[in-house]
DNA sequence: AATTCGGCCAACCGCCAGCGT
DNA sequence: CACGCTGGCGGTTGGCCGAAT
């Protein structure tokens, strides 16, 4: 019977938003709230689905939106979160706070995959590339069987089936829970995250750390050591003000909008 | 200066799950 | 149970921009 297109594409608008349009959307949903989707773009006087009216909100105009590249920490935590998550980038996302899925998502692409292969690290296995080469020599059906189990059942799966890998990232976490996100090897990471000519520790290092944005961000929660953590304590006194970044995006149905501008 | 190339990222697309009827 | 609607998710794409030639 075919599933009816999720809003009528005649007439709509596609590509990028306009700062018009963006404040539109901002001025709805700060006065009326997050609701039907379906309704924001008539209501709100814009030519758009309301897929992308949610999409613009959660990936761009959300107040708690940190922007900027990932800083190590968050890449650590990203990459620890994939051994166990998988491409689950929205619960990747939940970890970090004001971080969007797509934001994620692209930096994994774009960045940390390169530094993973650069470390001789399989970014879709965790396993180490040499590792991985073996098996892909092996016939395809032991190898399948595990991969397949990894899609449908990733947090669990995915450590069993590698209890008798050398897999170091899963190793070291097969005694945690997904949500206690653990660390894994800090020297590992480091070198990932430190040697990579790409790494955004690199050269500009700290003019990037000035858009980053941790106030009161307890990353010992994440069993990331807080000594590790730069320290950018002038920036967060600046920043300490206007954040919003570091709620949890579940507290964003029952916030006072209109406070916020 | 002009052109090409590659990286990056915002946005789109299609699918799926959950919910209500 | 079947169906339709909506929101959410992950993969992919297209365009912009800076670097290289």
């Amino acid at each position: 019977m075919g599933r009816q297109p999720c809003c009528d594409k005649v007439g709509l608008k596609k590509g990028p938003w306009s700062a018009d349009e963006d404040r539109k959307l901002m001025n709805f949903i700060l006065t009326h709230g997050q609701c039907c989707w379906r309704a924001v773009p008539k209501l709100a006087g814009l030519l758009r689905c309301g897929k992308s009216c949610r999409l613009r909100w959660t990936n761009y105009l959300r107040p708690d939106l940190k922007r900027g590249l990932l800083s190590d920490h968050e890449e650590k935590m990203v990459i620890d979160l994939h051994s166990q998550l998988g491409n689950r980038w929205s619960k990747i996302a939940s970890h970090l706070p004001g971080r969007t899925d797509n934001e994620i998502k692209n930096h994994w692409n774009t960045h940390i995959k390169k530094k993973l292969r650069k470390m001789g690290i399989d970014p879709l296995t965790h396993k180490p590339l040499s590792i991985v080469e073996q098996e892909e020599e092996k016939p395809l059906k032991k190898l399948q069987k595990p991969m397949e189990q990894t899609a449908e059942e990733p947090t669990n799966d995915c450590l069993t089936k590698d209890s008798n890998s050398k897999n170091m990232f899963m190793a070291m976490n097969l005694e945690y829970g997904v949500e206690e996100v653990p660390t894994i090897d800090p020297e590992c990471l480091e070198l990932i995250c430190n040697n990579s000519p790409t790494s955004s520790s690199s050269s500009n290092e700290s003019s990037i750390l000035k858009d980053f944005q941790f106030p009161d961000f307890d990353w010992s929660d994440y069993g990331i050591d807080n000594n590790n953590h730069h320290n950018n304590n002038g920036v967060d006194n600046i920043m300490e003000n206007n954040v919003m970044s570091l709620w949890d995006v579940d507290d964003f149905s029952s916030w006072d909008l209109c406070n916020i501008i």
